[in-house]
DNA sequence: GCGTTCAATGTACCT
DNA sequence: ACAGGTACATTGAACGCG
């Protein structure tokens, strides 16, 4: 009989040598399925050296059979590395862990340049060479399996074919559970060895809340049990939560293991487990950490729970009341408190569905695009994603997949910005190439397997060198990454003309879109990809001539403006703002296009646009009446809220009102406000990523320090992690003077500090171009000078 | 001994 | 653990002064 089922989740089994696929999916008539799959043979390759004979070497290798006894067949075949045609062993081997062993042995046969691909795991070898595609559809030719397996679907199938992959927009029905826990710990970081969990609050995508809560003994066994039973009985395709990879799933794994209890929750009755680039696998379902997919949002600079579902229109912060882990046991232990904790708990969890419900189509469209199973692929780091939709390709045209080497750094020159015309500008065009590096590898045919060498005879196609670098790379045939670039290019054009066909409010449209977006993420990745020394098609001379090429083609694109008596006041990388003047501008687009056969289009108009001395920092206003800021201080996540929302009222007031005066009473007012303490506190805080482990600084910076006194009491910080923290009073260094926010309070913080270092800087920024000094700002204003007599006068 | 200067360190941004 | 180009705050050692 034949199925069709959509693929959920992948892991492979071996038992005596011999190796199943599982594929865990959901089938057309809605029932979860397992189809194993008995009958693949994984491999490797060996690249024959240059004069050795590969039928000779072949022979070789079998007939040490003693030694490899789980090797089937060694096959001569052609294969083609960094574009350069090699011969090549394809070597079998019945048992997928023993790949890595002996081809680490063979490696060392004479003969043997290298050999290649036994990195690849079995269940992604298994994938990629029968087209099979997770979160994709696929029909299969199956028995039903008679012997009763262990394993919670509604039918477990023998393939008696390879699925085959079927192209169907649609994502079936899958049950969605969210979940998020409370753990009480008195001091710092819970620990799973003494603290219990308390509350569990899980929702499902079927509108269903729980909640599992301790009683006042805190005896945790009997709502992890219940838990854990629930969890079954729902029985999810997909469990979402935030920070689970990190932290909840090892903690309730722990928690478990020390009450004597399975933390049983997948389909196959083992416990969660860490796996590949660090996700916490399930077998059978697929855990999504949407903490994983935050890097997606950027301008999200604090990424927690409730800034992400604030951001995401899901819950509001101000709508929440929101507590700090270093309250929890405080509100638990207060009965009434303990009603306000667990109502949090809920929302937390809800934030969770709702995050889920606007993320899960984007991590689906993406695990299908670049071919890693849903709950890998939020963690694989953005070059290992482009890697593996590179791999897919790689092993469609006969490409080796090159080992990951480690290279030595070697800087190379990236992109021109141009400085700009300091102070305000009336009406000015953003012309912006699009897609540009991607187009330039297209252009000219970059690829790690077109590269001509110095040395190199030019080939009989001939060449395209690049400026100034003078890299050479083969016109004919296109390569690797012109290939894969062009399919990307297109087939988001494909999409974005099939979402115009449905309502923007339908299922259809928001897969597609979902879609589309991952597409131009992995697109607009591959020149970074190309100039990563971790990556496996690394190549100097490959990002390096896209950059260069990227200046030519920017400087060419400036003096065609000017020589269409267009000024220039500023450009970075692959854009051009001009003053604007309709008919020219219009023209140039086209000249552009045509001499240089890259697209360039006008991308925005700002009616007025401000620019500072330096570079990559502006402010433009929309004929719409909305500001774009750039760079500047409001759009940074390290400064404090105060001078963030100054510096954006006086940038509003200098664009719109273009009074530079006004928006100088404005700050002097602010500060006027902080000085009173009338600021909300939060609005004080900083907060700066912790970019290296703590003692791995070299000088005493701020934020380290407070990381160190949150460290001493208890908590856990690692590589990457946010601190936030205020600055007190008191004298010395700031290191000195600062304290994690939650450990402060408001009568301890130094004002002084966030006038003269923060709001005074951030409004100087912009009002330093108008003439007003950090002097002026900082000089009592006429309405504060009445302020302080009636004070004064008054002994206040 | 003390204030000033400046390179180094560190973070976060732009395209 | 995708690239290079850029701005800016703070540290801490060198420097200059007397």
């Amino acid at each position: 009989m034949k199925i069709t089922f959509w693929l959920l989740d992948v892991n492979y089994e071996v038992e005596n040598h011999e190796p199943e696929v599982w594929l865990w999916g959901v089938d057309t008539s809605g029932d979860r399925v397992l189809v194993i799959d008995k009958s693949f043979l994984t491999y490797f390759y060996a690249i024959v050296k240059e004069g050795y004979s590969p039928v000779k070497l072949a022979d070789e290798i079998t007939s040490r059979r003693a030694l490899y006894p789980f090797i089937v067949k060694v096959e001569p075949v052609e294969r083609r590395f960094f574009g350069k045609p090699v011969k090549a062993l394809k070597i079998y081997c019945k048992d997928p862990d023993l790949v890595a062993k002996y081809a680490k042995a063979l490696q060392k046969l004479d003969g043997v340049r290298e050999c290649l691909e036994d990195d690849v795991r079995y269940s992604m070898r298994y994938l990629i060479d029968n087209g099979v595609v997770p979160c994709g559809w696929h029909e299969v030719e199956v028995e039903e399996e008679s012997e009763r397996r262990n394993v919670k679907v509604d039918r477990v199938y023998i393939a008696k074919s390879s699925p085959r992959f079927v192209e169907k927009t649609e994502v079936p029905n899958l049950r969605v559970l969210g979940f998020s826990m409370i753990c009480y710990g008195k001091e710092g970081a819970p620990k799973p060895d003494r603290n219990p969990v308390v509350i569990i609050s899980t929702a499902t995508n079927t509108g269903e809340e729980k909640q599992f809560i301790a009683g006042d003994d805190m005896n945790d066994k009997p709502i992890l049990e219940a838990f854990i039973d629930y969890v079954q009985r729902f029985d999810p395709d997909v469990i979402v939560g935030f920070g689970v990879n990190r932290q909840d799933w090892s903690y309730l794994n722990e928690r478990c293991k020390r009450l004597g209890l399975r933390l049983s929750v997948d389909r196959a009755g083992t416990e969660p487990h860490t796996s590949v680039y660090g996700h916490v696998s399930i077998t059978g379902r697929a855990n999504v950490d949407l903490f994983d997919y935050a890097d997606e949002f950027p301008d999200v600079k604090v990424k927690t729970l409730e800034n992400l579902a604030d951001y995401l229109g899901v819950m509001k912060i101000e709508d929440r009341v929101l507590i700090e882990d270093v309250e929890f046991a405080s509100y638990w232990d207060d009965r009434e408190k303990r009603e306000i904790l667990k109502r949090f708990s809920m929302e937390n969890t809800r934030c969770i569905m709702g995050i889920a419900n606007a993320i899960l189509d984007f991590a689906i469209q993406l695990s299908s695009l670049v071919g890693l199973p849903l709950d890998h692929v939020g963690t694989a780091a953005v070059g290992f994603r482009v890697e593996w939709f590179l791999i897919k390709h790689a092993h469609k045209i006969g490409e080796l997949v090159p080992k990951r080497v480690e290279q030595p750094y070697r800087p190379y020159a990236g992109a021109i910005v141009l400085s700009p015309k300091p102070g305000l500008h009336e009406n000015i065009a953003v012309l912006d190439f699009a897609s540009m590096y991607p187009n330039i590898m297209i252009a000219y045919n970059l690829s790690p397997d077109t590269y001509v060498a110095p040395g190199e005879p030019t080939p009989p196609c001939g060449v395209f060198e690049a400026p100034e670098v003078r890299h050479r790379f083969r016109k004919e045939p296109p390569g690797f990454y012109k290939e894969v670039l062009s399919y990307l290019i297109d087939v988001r054009g494909v999409i974005r003309a099939k979402m115009k066909e449905y309502p923007p409010d339908s299922v259809e449209y928001r897969v597609l879109d979902a879609r589309q977006k991952a597409v131009k993420i992995i697109t607009n990745a591959s020149y970074g990809y190309a100039g990563w020394i971790g990556a496996r098609w690394y190549m100097k001379p490959v990002a390096e001539a896209a950059t260069a090429w990227g200046r030519h083609t920017i400087l060419t694109a400036i003096k065609m403006a000017e020589g269409e008596g267009l000024t220039v006041v500023y450009g970075d990388t692959d854009s051009l703002f001009i003053k604007y003047d309709p008919e020219k501008v219009e023209r140039l687009a086209e000249k552009i296009c045509e001499k240089l056969g890259l697209e360039i289009k006008p991308d925005k108009i700002y009616t007025r646009i401000f620019f500072t001395e330096a570079k990559k920092r502006y402010a433009g206003l929309l004929p719409d009446g909305r500001l774009d800021i750039v760079g500047l201080e409001v759009i940074r996540g390290d400064w404090a809220a105060v001078a963030k929302k100054v510096q954006e009222k006086v940038l509003e007031v200098v664009l719109k009102e273009q009074s530079p005066r006004k928006a100088a009473r404005v700050v002097k007012q602010f500060i006027q406000e902080l000085r009173q303490r009338k600021i909300p506190y939060r609005d004080l805080v900083i907060w700066k990523t912790l970019t290296k482990s703590i003692d791995e600084y070299e000088v005493k910076a701020p934020h380290v320090a407070a990381a160190r006194m949150l460290m001493e009491k208890g908590w856990k910080l690692a590589m990457g992690d946010k601190v936030g923290y205020v600055v007190v009073s008191g004298s010395g260094r700031l290191y000195e003077r600062v304290k994690p926010y939650m450990f402060a309070s408001y009568d301890e913080v130094d004002v002084e500090y966030y006038v003269t270092n923060q709001i005074v800087p951030a409004a100087a920024r912009v009002l330093e171009c108008f003439g007003i000094t950090e002097e002026q700002l900082l000089k009592a204003g006429p309405e504060e000078e009445v302020t302080r007599k009636l004070t004064d006068f008054f002994g206040g």
